[in-house]
DNA sequence: AAAAAAAACGCAATCGATTGTGTAAAAATA
DNA sequence: TATTTTTACACAATCGATTGCGTTTTTTTT
């Protein structure tokens, strides 16, 4: 149990002054070159590590970035986290995280307790359950900037990382069309988040500019899980004389439900029902058939994001921003759509 | 900008010492009911949490515990992490998070970051490339404990929650063999860390208690990534009539590479080979036939894992000892290897 | 009622790094 | 050489919470 060593101790090993060694380890202007590298040498030989509980006491930097989403073990997600974490390691940040499990009240109590943390920026993909975003506005008011990624709102003074759900899922949806589907069916989100409700838009909008009806018992709403995907097909097929012959869904999850429970009822896909997913989810190009699915790019999403983090937490407080960065995504098809 | 509010706030307005404050706050006794209550209330009002820095750096205790896993976008990990999580939520810990990408310097540069933040435990999954363990010492010396899960090793006195991968490897084995297998082949990752040695270790001996013979060039040592599956195939199927009819995979990952590569070839899965993967991916269920796999508790063993680091933490320094947990694994079998 | 014990709270040091300001010595200028 | 400017470093306050110890007040005991 040996005690870290800290500046006192090099201080006093050099017979210099504590504030000497702190400013020769930063570099700083007004050590003398050579004490600077006498310092250095010390500080790695005696392996010491800056305490940043006290640094960050002082300086009220604490180079952490905290990660909230609604659940970390689901494939985007996990790899807008891997995504920032490479970000924050080269620019020497620390990440933590936690998840709300798409709970409004989870979500709460996170934030709340990462007001204690003394982070300096917050990255978060909202739950699917908003009820308010009061939550969020200590962070504002204390000058710690947030990135709202994927799941963004407008009721926060954030930067916004996300894609072009309007556009992807009116492209999805025209995909479907030009399959030859003329009965289309929606799964979605909860609408009050935006990015579902975009989604919807562009499908709707896709439909309508081919002159197809919309059949709004055909766009059902959920939580996305796999049981949503079975309950929904139950739904579209209630008058299995009636059933859409092409499915859009908002995620990999519900589409590859889809796909399963269509294979159960001796639907054919894609010539029965013609299918197209969200996400690129690796589970994607291994379900037969192979999904077609709107890739979003995940990694990208979290390195921008936390760029942002970085680029916002280097600013004049007073300058907090809103910008908006839409990332590309690209429409993969696949057999799940493709008539021949 | 509002400045955050501090005990000494608390203490000006209540004409009242700080430390009066801290203690009423923590449910000291020696702090009047009475008093404690319109402390709590007040700092409830004025939204008052604590400064986690300055807790940290009086105490030595941050109430954070650090993951470092191989990598974050994988299933299992993933999974790990998400256990790891809830454990933590529960007791009020908050969980920072790396990867060290499966390199050994990235490890050490990330253990070695790790060392300032003041962290009271570590939970970590080695990464592939070990080469030593001495960046972990200045934990074991420091007083801080150690949980090692999966990829464990006993060069690090730690508390291990591992699988019995002897046994589940033998299992898979075996059972490939009652499914009429008699050329056994196996992906291992590797061999230096002690899960996949144990693996192997469990596969030979399947092989041997049933009078089959081990061949040394059917296991095929490897990064375990899905391009390593398909160089294992090319491997295996140099001399395609005298190839294996059985895999035993260390993951999944490879496992549905060689699923799909067989395809390609044109070699039936299970008749000409028969397959067992290792962790039970999601997408084990999904591939067509769906892939024979071990199944590990994973967000059990991330659960697990937290418990123990805290149960540590809270223990006087000098016990730090080493236990070993050793969680169930299951092997769940499917079509990848059922032979009718 | 006096003495002892307990309760309730304040004082001040402490954790380790940072940083504005002060000061001596060295270098540059007049 | 005397004076000004620079350079190189030390002093000491500060960040906010915690905690050992001391003091005052109240309660209990004899």
């Amino acid at each position: 149990m040996e005690k870290k060593v800290t500046i006192y101790d090099l201080a006093r090993e050099l017979n210099v002054s504590p504030s000497t060694i702190s400013r020769a380890l930063q570099g700083h202007p007004g050590v003398g070159p050579e004490l600077r590298k006498t310092v250095k040498r010390l500080a790695a030989k005696k392996a010491y590590k800056v305490n940043r509980n006290a640094a960050s006491l002082r300086t009220k930097k604490s180079r952490t970035i905290a990660i909230l989403v609604p659940k970390i073990n689901d494939y985007f997600f996990n790899s807008v986290i891997a995504g920032i974490e490479i970000m924050a390691r080269e620019n020497n940040y620390t990440v933590i995280i936690s998840q709300s499990n798409d709970e409004y009240e989870t979500e709460v109590d996170v934030v709340n307790s990462l007001l204690s943390l003394n982070i300096d920026a917050l990255i978060v993909s909202l739950s699917m359950r908003a009820k308010n975003y009061d939550h969020f506005k200590p962070f504002l008011t204390g000058g710690i900037p947030i990135v709202s990624i994927d799941r963004v709102t407008q009721e926060i003074l954030a930067t916004k990382v996300f894609i072009d759900d309007y556009g992807s899922a009116y492209l999805g949806a025209a995909h479907l069309i030009e399959q030859g589907c003329r009965n289309l069916a929606a799964i979605t989100g909860i609408l009050d988040l935006k990015i579902y409700s975009e989604r919807v838009r562009g499908f709707r909008d896709a439909i309508k500019d081919h002159n197809l009806p919309v059949r709004e018992e055909f766009i059902y709403q959920c939580m996305l899980l796999s049981e949503d995907g079975k309950k929904a097909m139950d739904h579209f097929f209630v008058k299995p004389e009636d059933a859409p012959d092409g499915i859009f869904c908002s995620n990999d999850t519900t589409a590859i439900a889809c796909i399963q429970d269509c294979r159960k009822r001796g639907i054919l896909v894609p010539d029965d029902v013609a299918i197209v997913g969200f996400s690129n989810d690796p589970r994607s190009e291994i379900i037969e058939p192979n999904l077609t699915t709107i890739a979003q790019p995940a990694i990208e999403m979290g390195r921008v994001a936390c760029e942002q983090a970085i680029l916002q937490i280097n600013k004049p407080k007073s300058l907090i921003t809103s910008t908006d960065i839409i990332l590309k995504t690209e429409l993969v098809i696949r057999d799940s759509s493709r008539r021949k």
